[in-house]
DNA sequence: CCCTGATTCGC
DNA sequence: GCGAATCAGG
């Protein structure tokens, strides 16, 4: 397979809307995440922040500079517009939101919450689904690769850990995961 | 172990 | 230019 404009295309797009190279790749087909990151680097859109670029004072960057990005892409190709089902806000109850409410341990800077609680109401829809599917373990059963998000109150026996498996390095499943932490997809460092 | 992106280097 | 192998990390 080569880059044909149109993958090329596909490629900026799912990689501009923070689609994981694996994703992309699996989307575009023919080819490994590898080579989707490989020519992403090559295409020279390896960050993701267009905006705040991370600068790294360190290595002693040559002066060439230049290359100013006005970027200013009207892309409002919708092409193959993914649905958006936008499940309305009436598709909850009274399911005990794990969301919040949530006992604190002792620490008590708890900044995690400025403003506003705005979770996208897919992932809200996804947890609800998938709290159904929990494996609901005990504390005792929570494991390194096990979702530990909790549900109901602690003070009751109505209590237990989502149980699923987790993605990766994250403490929770992927729905979860999507509910704790909003689409912050800006995380540049690295200390290599 | 699962996954992520980053880099290198032979092709 | 390409991407597998490798690296570094969550």
């Amino acid at each position: 397979m080569s880059w044909t404009d149109e993958r090329v295309e596909t490629l900026k797009k799912m990689w501009g809307e923070g689609q994981s190279a694996s994703q992309i790749a699996k989307e575009l087909g023919g080819v490994t995440r590898n080579a989707v990151i490989g020519k992403v680097h090559r295409l020279g859109l390896s960050n993701r922040t267009s905006g705040a670029a991370a600068s790294k004072p360190e290595t002693k960057e040559k002066p060439a500079a230049a290359a100013p990005k006005p970027e200013a892409k009207p892309r409002p190709q919708p092409k193959t517009e993914a649905a958006r089902p936008v499940q309305d806000p009436a598709s909850e109850q009274k399911p005990a939101g794990p969301a919040r409410r949530q006992i604190i341990p002792a620490g008590q800077p708890l900044p995690p919450q400025p403003s506003a609680n705005e979770i996208s109401p897919e992932a809200l829809a996804k947890v609800n689904e998938i709290e159904k599917k929990a494996k609901k373990i005990s504390l005792m059963e929570l494991t390194e690769r096990t979702c530990k998000w909790p549900v109901g109150d602690p003070a009751t026996e109505d209590f237990w850990f989502c149980g699923l498996p987790v993605q990766a390095g994250k403490p929770y499943c992927e729905a979860h995961v999507g509910v704790a932490f909003q689409p912050m997809s800006a995380r540049r460092d690295r200390k290599r």
